[in-house]
DNA sequence: GTAATTGCAAAGGATTTGCAACAGT
DNA sequence: ACTGTTGCAAATCCTTTGCAATTAC
């Protein structure tokens, strides 16, 4: 069982909401895995371990997690959001995803976080956070012969303005 | 009437599809307009032309729109897509979007963008796209007293981890 | 003419919400 | 005791799909 656990109940009670075991099996879940994962991924998750808890109760419990910032929201475009723990690794990562496999990559680059809220100053902004993706084809899908996708209209779009 | 509307048409003859009035309405509407539309935004500005085009056809244009590359598909987290063209701006750039009012300033940053690609073939990616949105208060909501949200927990993951 | 598109309505998938029963504090 | 949570199912939102009628080529 994670130690983490205590700071979630922590947060918990420092927002006066009450520390309930579903609550402590969603975080458990979360802070066990290394990956980003699914609500899907936790209610089966949560199967295997015989607790049954509500769909719902998911859903409540991450979006409490994520506001705790134990826990980080994201949205790599497949219709469902994921959701990762932020021990054990650099709190501000960015990804790296494969097109193909869906195969994720964390990575850092604090030269680049820097120049991104540099540039949300300059344009007037107080940076809250950012999303920061990169989409290509791993390694593995590169062997195995798989091609990036078709590029649209043979003529470029400058050439015709 | 756009003239842009001419590469789409090509682009549709290329593929051997027909060119319907529907499929040059939605193209129409897109290339007319310099924000980052919704398949509402687009049904309405449909509707105010007296056109009367179904939603289901609206995605099934947009999806052929993005093929072409002539337009963009994007996901700012709202839980649906915008979509903007690519014309009369650098083909790639990227978004700055107020957290609190959803105004979006584009920019572009080729030297980030030389640094991410790097960083993809750093770890063995072939780079295709990318993401990268910045989350901020722009300089109106800021002049209105909007605040940023809650960071969460009081003390910070790293001094207990 | 043939094959593809259109529009409608139904289906789909992720997420949210209403509400009665229940559990933390 | 009081307030907030849980779980279920129904509802919601965006998007996709099936299919008969229609249109582009």
């Amino acid at each position: 069982m994670s130690p983490y656990i205590q700071l979630f109940r922590r947060y918990l009670r420092e927002q006066g909401l009450p520390v309930t075991p579903q609550r402590e099996a969603v975080a458990q879940v979360i802070f066990s895995s290394s990956g980003h994962l699914s609500v899907e991924d936790i209610e089966s998750a949560l199967r295997g371990t015989g607790a049954r808890t509500g769909k719902a109760t998911i859903y409540r419990t991450v979006e409490i997690l994520v506001r705790s910032g134990l826990v980080e929201e994201h949205d790599f475009g497949e219709g469902f959001k994921r959701y990762e723990h932020l021990f054990g690794q650099t709190p501000v990562h960015e990804h790296l995803i494969c097109a193909n496999c869906h195969h994720v990559v964390e990575f850092q680059s604090p030269e680049m976080v820097r120049g991104l809220e540099q540039m949300a100053r300059t344009h007037g902004f107080v940076p809250i956070r950012h999303r920061l993706e990169i989409y290509g084809l791993c390694g593995t899908c590169q062997a195995q012969g798989v091609l990036p996708p078709d590029e649209g209209l043979t003529c470029p779009v400058e050439l015709l303005a």
